[in-house]
DNA sequence: TGTGGGTGTGTAAGCGCTTACATTTACTGG
DNA sequence: CCAGTAAATGTAAGCGCTTACACACCCACA
């Protein structure tokens, strides 16, 4: 025993008569022990309350059947279903998950990158792909099998696991358009190393420049996440566009937030203004009324991802991207244009 | 360089000319390196892209820095603007945080503190104080300082960071009872290993019998964690209680959940029947009607958690439980008690 | 009885770091 | 010019585990 009083697997091997080998070989591969050490071992082990030190373990022997995430922000609701899948995933794989997050922040999560990496981790998940090539070159260096989710792109040296974010807003997009919304807002996440937020947007411009809607008619504001920041964006959006039928939300914490304030303001949804999402996540479904939005299939892509980066993890296989793809949920929020610009 | 190329402070030491000792110190107390040789260790490091092995500096050193945290769950937003500030707090100390989630199972929660304390975590944050004997003797062993949030028990070895939520509970059932409702029904998490679920039917059940409202009026139902399970939760509640006029629950998402449900029903919240939640979440405010509820400063408790594990670990200091209070929020999903049984 | 092949165990060499202690170097004042 | 001291660096002993290899046994078979 040491100074911290724990138990090491010397003491249990002393205790119980045997070598540290045969210990080790216990805890590791109990078939391999005969059914009488086995027991000598197991009684001196709960005698002392032994629990092997991780850190030694790894060290010894080079894997540690951790995967860790790090995540944009734990504050919100987004990654955390599919967070919850994808844990479930590697437990039945023999896992265990390790969470950090990066407050949307590229040095951040740089070093919760490495913090993993220097923990041994045996695989990571990372959410989209905007990241500088460093640290790319340092997971390619480490060999760390590495997913990126909540995104696609063919073109990156880490396999996806996700929607094309792209090809997803423009459903809802033209669902607006059918509608015939001809003065559109935007509010999109802060678009700067976040691929999901620039695409979404380009996803906007790029649909009503193909049905000939003038970029004059467009207005977008960035902001923080959060139902507040949806509210105050709302509130400026329409004072200074009078004339806008529609507000597309990159998201739909940011959409349910307009949601409120439309209601604070007595601006009736979607007769008087239509307000759309982005996810699919309850609150949109709780909220009044209830949200139009986009349909992520977060528990899949939780799945998946686990999946594939098991396999990548134990065969070092050939791996492939995993495309998953969204669906429209048209609820209440969206509607049709109203004719007059005063409502 | 080992088989998976990855350099170790030897191959730094060799690299830039001086001992494995200095480049150790390097990393660790710079200021105990003079300026040449450091810049030339630097250049070493980021030229071979070395990142210490935390294990093997664990071992060494006995200590990592890290604290762990166990959740019931990510999938909810519950737990986690507390455990963002949790994070943040710690930041400022110089600790990391890796969080694990245990779904409610108390098996899980306890194989997951056993891995966290066994990856080495200076403390530990759990949740609650139900758990047994033999983990708490296991946490006492090791000597981790621990702390259990969102929950008050001054007869626990664990101090507490958090509130009591029978009295937390008992400020809502009180404004229901005078708001003259007398047939009441509750909807509450499983209260199984749930202490705060426990104390907040306890509270319901203690207000009912100090204002002397036969037990007779009040009906309980136990359900998972989940808006669907509130709406259905709901339903029944009221399928078999049709003279209930308030429903009481054991938290927000539950909450929302019966919104939904009522809405959905053609049950006008509150002029037919009130609801109320606990935990004050987002989804209460953009509910419709807005949820009244019981609100709980989780930023607060995350901070102070934070501030009290970072003072267990490197005083080692007496420590005193830190009790936070919850208020009232009162929005529109409270209201009289209809007079009439009938709607 | 001798040989071959399991099975079960033990011995001991690391894994990549930190750190106590020893040593060297660079100044200081007498 | 040298003892004395402080600053910088090096040497080497672990930290608690895994695992290659060696060894001891026991049984079956010839």
């Amino acid at each position: 025993m040491n100074q911290k009083n724990i138990a090491t697997l010397v003491d249990v091997a002393r205790r119980s008569g045997v070598s540290t080998a045969t210990v080790s070989r216990f805890i590791n591969t109990p078939e391999k022990v005969n059914k009488k050490t086995r027991d000598k071992v197991e009684r001196a082990i709960s005698e002392l309350g032994y629990v092997p030190n991780f850190g030694a373990r790894v060290m010894a022997a080079k894997r540690t059947n951790t995967i860790g995430a790090v995540i944009p922000t734990m504050e919100n609701a987004i990654f955390a279903r599919g967070l919850q899948a994808f844990q479930e995933g590697l437990h039945d794989h023999g896992f265990t998950l390790l969470v950090a997050s990066s407050s949307y922040n590229p040095d951040i999560e740089e070093e919760q990158i490495r913090s993993l990496v220097a923990r041994g981790a045996d695989g990571l998940l990372l959410i989209g792909h905007d990241r500088n090539l460093k640290i790319l070159e340092f997971l390619e260096r480490h060999q760390i099998p590495t997913v990126a989710a909540w995104s696609l792109n063919p073109h990156s040296r880490i396999p996806s696991v996700g929607f094309d974010n792209l090809t997803a807003m423009r459903q809802i997009v033209d669902a607006a358009l059918d509608y015939g919304h001809r003065h559109i807002g935007v509010i999109s996440a802060h678009t700067k190393n976040n691929d999901r937020a620039r695409e979404r947007l380009n996803a906007v411009r790029l649909t009503l420049h193909e049905r000939s809607v003038s970029p004059e008619n467009l207005s977008i504001i960035e902001t923080d996440y959060g139902v507040d920041e949806g509210s105050a964006a709302f509130e400026e959006l329409i004072a200074q566009h009078p004339s806008l039928t529609a507000v597309i939300c990159g998201n739909d914490v940011l959409a349910v937030g307009a949601l409120k304030r439309a209601r604070e303001l007595d601006i009736r949804v979607p007769d008087q203004i239509s307000i759309t999402g982005f996810d699919d996540i309850e609150i949109g479904q709780v909220a009044f009324p209830s949200l139009s939005t986009v349909h992520v299939p977060h528990r899949a892509m939780g799945s998946a991802a686990a999946e594939l980066l098991a396999k990548m993890i134990t065969n070092s296989a050939p791996y492939r991207s995993v495309e998953l793809h969204t669906s429209l949920v048209l609820r209440e929020s969206l509607g049709p244009a109203r004719t007059s610009v005063k409502s």
